[in-house]
RNA sequence: GGGCAGAUUCCCGAGCGGUCAAAGGGGACAGACUGUAAAUCUGUUGGCUCCGCCUUCGAAGGUUCGAAUCCUUCUCUGCCCA
């Protein structure tokens, strides 16, 4: 395989959705037009049920390096999933086997077969970083330690928010750390009266006066320091020149980059993608709940998008998409302009889900969206129920529409429950065989 | 090891003997409106045989007519000292 040189490829691979390079883009870019052909590498951890499309970002950026000739990397966190992380002590450790991770490994490589190339001339490898962490023991794992620092470790921004004084905005609230610090003792006497500092969120001018501030200390535990070395250690093991991960792992990576340096004298690249944001900077996607996940339903990922707001669009577009830059510039002027941003989110949503599902998925979500949310009319697939017992409440509770009873006599008494299209006011309304229930404006079952 | 704080409903966080199924925010759901399942506004948000009853405030006991609130032990966490 041989590796190629596009100056337009490789300026688009240096800048789309890129964040940040270290040590710096010359260095890659020198790198990329040398002809050397480079081992990069993104880990994902087998721990959740489903990619997500955070993961999708960092596989778009993994397939240009492909495509140029690299040799492409996808780890899989085995040793870290059959561990279990102990922090969540209320999911009572989720220990896989290695064939439960074997199994989902090979789910995820199915689902982001439409992204990454499993064949062909220049196959993504796949690893698992259990190959090398099994084979450790306590000596090793001391001895690869010796190279981090408590204060290195500190310097995360996680782990500093976790142990800090921080200062809540007076105007939005927003909680941040505080330009001076205080030991625990110290903030109980401290006296800045008149002092002030700027909010990183609302750029507004707030106060560093003992109400504003708070002192906010959670439990950071050892094994958490650990993970930015076991993380660092697999770039050492896979013997690699660089690394691709989300804006928010860049601290993980740098550690690889550090121990790269260390261990080997070799100097690691890393490449730090954006991640998804609104434009105003404000919240980047919701809850998890709201988590694109490969796994989806065409329909699903077609109307999770669409109800992204509307300042995620441009930026949805530039790192989620690979439509070319002018276009995503173009729509960008246009919103601008006033455009109608449904038009330019409806775009969106079909160029993610024929991304990451295909085409034909593309085609379905949009038909889907088109029928059932614009024009208010019912799906074309309902899934069908035979209840035990026929009342709308019951239905609802057995169909999953609901929670619970009281749940469902809220929902009629909202007036949010329809059969046939006829608003439902009575408690004890009794279903027939083909009616069709709505809850809300997306919920339906039918009847058998 | 010693001292001091704390553990609250899906999450964050008030409450500190009755008026507490528990403020406020987030999330979720519903309604109105709309450019869409966006934004905004409004309502709902433990369960049930629903004008009442039952189960929740780290766990187990106890005090009281009555406890999320007081006491004891335990588990976990933070801070300070060593």
């Amino acid at each position: 395989m041989n590796v190629i040189i596009d100056e337009e490829k490789i300026q688009n691979l240096l800048s789309r959705g890129v964040e940040n390079i270290y040590p710096k883009r010359d260095f890659l870019e020198s790198k990329l037009k040398s002809g050397e052909r480079l081992t990069i590498y993104s880990g994902y951890d087998p721990t959740a049920p489903t990619l997500h499309i955070g993961h999708g970002i960092t596989m778009l950026k993994l397939r240009e390096f492909q495509q140029l000739g690299h040799r492409v990397i996808m780890l899989i966190g085995d040793f870290t999933a059959m561990i279990g992380d102990p922090t969540d002590k209320g999911a009572a450790r989720t220990k896989l086997t290695r064939e439960q991770v074997l199994e989902n490994c090979k789910m995820y490589q199915q689902q982001v077969s439409s992204v990454l190339d499993f064949g062909g001339e220049n196959p993504v490898e796949v690893r698992y970083n259990s190959e090398w962490f099994l084979k450790m023991n306590f000596a090793d794992v001391l001895d690869l330690t010796s190279h981090f620092t408590v204060q290195r470790m500190l310097e995360r921004d996680m782990f500093e928010k976790r142990m800090s004084t921080m200062v809540v905005c007076r105007h939005c609230e927003n909680k941040f750390i505080s330009p001076i610090q205080f030991s625990k003792e110290s903030f109980e006497t401290v006296t800045l009266k008149g002092n002030k500092t700027n909010c990183p969120h609302c750029k507004k001018t707030t106060g560093l006066d003992k109400e504003d501030l708070v002192f906010d200390s959670q439990p950071i535990y050892l094994h958490e320091f650990l993970y930015p070395v076991m993380q660092g250690y697999d770039s050492v093991a896979m013997d690699v020149d660089g690394e691709i991960g989300g804006n928010d792992q860049t601290f993980n990576m740098l550690a690889g980059r550090d121990l790269m340096k260390t261990l080997k004298n070799k100097e690691k690249f890393v490449l730090a993608g954006k991640l998804l944001t609104d434009n105003s900077g404000k919240k980047m996607g919701k809850s998890e709940g709201n988590m694109i996940a490969f796994a989806d339903t065409p329909e699903d990922m077609f109307g999770k998008i669409m109800n992204w707001t509307d300042g995620m669009i441009v930026s949805g577009f530039e790192i989620c998409t690979r439509i070319p830059m002018s276009e995503v510039e173009q729509i960008k002027k246009d919103l601008e302009a006033g455009a109608n941003p449904r038009d330019a989110k409806f775009k969106l949503a079909y160029e993610i889900t024929k991304t990451f599902l295909g085409e034909e998925s593309a085609k379905l979500g949009q038909s889907h969206f088109e029928k059932v949310i614009q024009s208010k009319d019912r799906p074309d697939e309902i899934p069908e129920l035979k209840p035990v017992s026929y009342n709308i409440i019951e239905v609802l509770v057995e169909s999953g529409l609901s929670t619970g009873k009281s749940d469902a006599r809220r929902a009629i008494e909202q007036g949010g429950v329809k059969v046939n299209d006829e608003k439902i006011e009575a408690f004890d309304y009794d279903t027939k065989p083909e009616d069709v229930i709505q809850k809300g404006k997306r919920f339906f079952v039918k009847v058998k």
